[in-house]
DNA sequence: TCTACATTTGAGCAATTGTGCAAATGTATT
DNA sequence: AATACATTTGCACAATTGCTCAAATGTAGA
C-alpha cells in the first residue's frame, strides 16, 4: 500500500471523522469472526434448525443431510464463538442458540432477503 | 454421509418439525452470502466507515490503510451483493450503504460484542 | 470388562479467498 | 491529442476453509 490519491487533502475532514468513529481493530476482528461464523450454508442451517428447540449432533446431521463429522466440525466453530451452547445428556450432546442477539440477527437477515 | 444414528426414531418429531421450518436452500444460500460479505475485517471497516457518510474508493483506502486495489476488490463484492450502492462524480466513485437493514445489523452486532 | 452407539478430533485435500502487482479503463483538464 | 489522476480488472500466490475418512474419546448397559 503505497499510493495516496490527491483528493486526500480535500476530503481530509470526512476521512478523519470516519477514522475516529471506526470501532477498534480488536472489535472489528470480533465482529468479523461473528459474521464469518454465520456466513456458511451448513452453519446457517444448524442455527435456523436451533431457532425453536435444542437438538443433538445426530439430529442436526439428519436435518441437514450432512455427515455427523461435518456437523461436529461446524458446531465446534459455533461453540468457540459463543453462538451456540450445549448440554450433555448421556450419550447425546444437545445444542441450542446461546444468545438472543443471534436470533434477532437471523430474523432481520431473513426479512432482508424477503423484501 | 452414510451414517444414521439410532436416536433417529426417538427424535423423529423434532427432526421433522425443524426440517419443515428450515428456510429454502436458495434462501439459505442468499443469507449465507450476505453474512459472508460482512465476515471480513476489511469489508467491515468499509461498512462502518460508510455508516455516517458516503466516501470514495480512495478515501476508504486512506481510512483503512489498505491499497486502493484491495479496497476496490472488496467494494465489488459488497456492490454485487447489494450491500453498498454508488454514484459517480467526475473521476470519483462515491459509495454508501444500500440498505437500512445493513445499518441495523451492524448496530446489533456491535451491541452483541460490547455486552 | 466388553460392546454399542454418539460424538469429537486430526490428517489430508480440493476449492475458495484476500491481497499486491501491473495493466487497462474512465474522466477531466490543458 | 496528451497528460494526470481515480478506479477497476486479471493474474498469481499464499493462506484459509469445508469436507471426508479413519481413529480416538465419552458414556451407558450387559
Amino acid at each position: 500500500m503505497t499510493e495516496v490519491c490527491k483528493v486526500y487533502e480535500e476530503h481530509l475532514d470526512k476521512i478523519l471523522e470516519a477514522q475516529k468513529k471506526l470501532p477498534e481493530e480488536e472489535t472489528i476482528l470480533e465482529i468479523s469472526d461473528f459474521f464469518d461464523a454465520l456466513g456458511n450454508p451448513t452453519r446457517l442451517k444448524i442455527l435456523f434448525a436451533l431457532i425453536e428447540d435444542e437438538l443433538c449432533t445426530c439430529d442436526l446431521s439428519n436435518i441437514t443431510g450432512l455427515s455427523v463429522s461435518a456437523i461436529s466440525h461446524q458446531l465446534r466453530i459455533l461453540k468457540d464463538r459463543k453462538i451456540v451452547a450445549y448440554r450433555k445428556d448421556g450419550k447425546n450432546v444437545f445444542y441450542r442458540l446461546d444468545d438472543e442477539h443471534v436470533r434477532e440477527i437471523l430474523k432481520v437477515a431473513l426479512r432482508h432477503m424477503e423484501e
